[in-house]
DNA sequence: ACCGCAACAATGGTCGGATCTTTCGCGTCG
DNA sequence: CGACGCGAAAGATCCGACCATTGTTGCGGT
């Protein structure tokens, strides 16, 4: 156990103890090294490893703080583990995309508002309009289709839910991207698919959302650049 | 962007660019430090950093080396953040478990293997034998707990499943544990479940493995400590 | 009395050096 | 040939100094 650790178990338990709470201003470090028993430099690994967790927030000239431990933040480096996974992650982890969509489908039938549906009605048109006008705007296709799904994300009633989706798309949506470029048509079929979870959105039909998604993401799989190699010992698991 | 987010990033891009492998070691503290233009002790918090994140793993007298970037090891500082929510979030955590403890009993019921099922039941075995003749055992009966459903995430082929289960897992089980404490009777139930699971298992049956979990996980909810605060402007989400 | 700007103090950010602890390699001795 | 021990190498920790940024305070002008 290394004083950094012990730095970080420290303030762990100082928030958990409600010494600290969301938002409060941590005492300065010269003092703080002093109640912990360690040296400034040893305080600051620890707060900085915090700080990336998303725990902690450091401003030059004022202090640091406790931030708001809200789950999209604090799920952020998350997404820092997501990029280092290898390829030969990259199905299970579409797997795992796929049920946290799915979900969040099924719960957003009953829950998504009216100025929601318009809203991502008017993204699905302009995704119409680019494909018939602009083809070759991957970008903005692309950039809508993480609008229209953080849309439904953010309906799910369940903010841990909205964030697990957040951090998941980061990586995938790469893909996507090289996807976009390799086959032709890949966008028309997606905004397809598109439309049909919109439609279940707006009747308002769990079931039918959640699979219309399902059929959505087995697609993305289908056009994910796929290479078994020698420790791919059991075929691509089938839903 | 501070010095420290140099470092991070610096080796985040040197591993993902393939110049640091798994299990590689890194220059010595001095050269990187001049290679990446900050001080040792700028270096040395990003490099505390990502140890803390599983990503590096620095041993005295030795040196720093990548980790096997596996995903378990990868996913354990996000059980820190689980620790750290609030108990307003303890319902949305939950249901995250249980989508993904249910899609890890569907799976695990076409791929686990015939050693394991014994394994489990030994353990159902146990848990039967110590509810008959020392129920006061909660600690030993949470810890079969836990290693029950470990077993049916061991089995899913996504190993990516396993490891946020096993995250997952960590924050639940101890309010299983007061749960158990306050309540009579929860236990015998909760075997009773699991036989139920282990069943379903045994006969290779995945939508009865799910359903199974489904029930045996909602019976959970059922007992947490649930305070309804002036933010819970919605009801508990029914599945 | 009010407003704007400048100086000051507090705080985190960065740096280089010094010393301690652990580990590993290699030479020596039994 | 093997066991022991010494020393080099590397990270761990600490310290003191200085830099950069921010918030505050007080002064002067209007």
């Amino acid at each position: 156990m290394s004083r950094t650790d012990d730095v970080v178990n420290g303030i762990k338990h100082m928030i958990l103890n409600g010494d600290l709470q969301p938002g409060e201003r941590l005492p300065v470090e010269k003092e703080l090294a002093e109640t912990l028993g360690v040296s400034r430099g040893s305080l600051r690994e620890g707060v900085r490893a915090l700080s990336i967790l998303g725990i902690l927030n450091s401003r030059q000239g004022d202090g640091t703080y406790v931030t708001d431990l809200d789950v999209s933040q604090l799920l952020a480096p998350m997404g820092f583990v997501v990029d280092l996974q290898g390829d030969g992650q990259t199905l299970h982890l579409h797997a795992i995309r796929r049920l946290l969509e799915c979900e969040a489908a099924r719960l957003a039938a009953t829950r998504i508002t009216d100025e929601a549906l318009k809203e991502a009605e008017a993204l699905l048109e302009e995704a119409g309009r680019i494909l018939d006008e602009n083809p070759e705007a991957h970008e903005r296709i692309i950039e809508i289709d993480i609008a229209f799904h953080r849309i439904i994300a953010a309906h799910t009633g369940n903010p841990v839910l909205t964030g697990m989706i957040e951090t998941f798309a980061s990586r995938t949506v790469r893909e996507r991207l090289w996807r976009s470029l390799r086959e032709e048509g890949i966008d028309r079929r997606t905004h397809g698919e598109h439309n049909a979870i919109w439609r279940a959105l707006k009747y308002h039909d769990p079931d039918a959302a959640r699979i219309r998604m399902a059929n959505h993401l087995l697609g993305v799989e289908d056009s994910l650049p796929f290479l078994p190699g020698p420790d791919e010992d059991e075929p691509p698991l089938e839903s």
